[in-house]
DNA sequence: GACGTTGGATTACAAATGTAATATTTTAGG
DNA sequence: CCTAAAATATTACATTTGTAATCCAACGTC
């Protein structure tokens, strides 16, 4: 497993558009946000070269220019950032948060039996 | 409904000290946090003066002391981080989300019934 | 082959954050 | 009163983050 770059906010945007749409060139990414944020062009491009600093993202070269793709796992990241948000904002104890989490929650029908289903699972663990 | 501050991970601390303990002066909050970090007990007076300039504590004088106390409620506090959470993670969907907390979590017996009530109570409305 | 265009590389700069140290004001004790 | 101790207030400073602009190199065009 491999150490995990801290990620902050803006930078997710980008992190996510990595991952749902496999290697991009700068450009791409910048049209995939287009609408979604109002970042001019060159914000987005220090967005990627700090990712890439981190070790978060890495490329292949194309012609001249640079076809970006994530090199840590969406899972492990998202993971880790339920982690950190659970410690800093409930201290570390999981129940209470997802108490409140789901009592929060606006779930359809589906949603529910869904979850429930995960519980039961759980369960019999 | 007050406007809530940006509470940054640091402070977190200094905040949830205050709301377990109602009001405090500076070296209790030191003291409350002896042992769960390595700050010096003018770094932990400073993240109180920032909370204060950004409105989430305020004091009464106790003599030439003061006691500090929360402005914002916790409740709302733990909403916004969890709502802006689940934006920057999961990019607004609620759903995934939970679903994986609650696959992740280390849960009991007895938590996975009391959340499992909780679904079914919301399945009810 | 000079030149504009297009991409990446480098630089910019203010605000927020983490982590304190120094300065100043009270006040309790001698 | 004068001073040491204790509180608060002010100042410090490196990093990180948000948000770009400028510089430079390669490429395709006339």
């Amino acid at each position: 497993m491999q150490k995990l770059p801290k990620i902050p906010e803006s930078e997710w945007l980008v992190m996510r558009v990595l991952w749902s749409k496999g290697p991009l060139t700068a450009n791409e990414v910048v049209k995939e946000l287009t609408g979604k944020t109002k970042w001019k062009p060159k914000t987005i491009k220090t967005l990627i070269t700090r990712l890439m600093k981190k070790g978060a993202v890495k490329f292949e070269k194309e012609g001249r220019k640079y076809r970006y793709y994530p090199a840590v796992s969406e899972a492990e990241c998202v993971r880790m950032e339920r982690y950190s948000f659970v410690r800093r904002v409930y201290g570390g104890t999981t129940r209470p948060m997802l108490a409140a989490f789901l009592e929060d929650a606006k779930l359809s029908a589906e949603d529910i039996s869904e979850l429930k289903k995960i519980l039961e699972q759980k369960e019999g663990e």
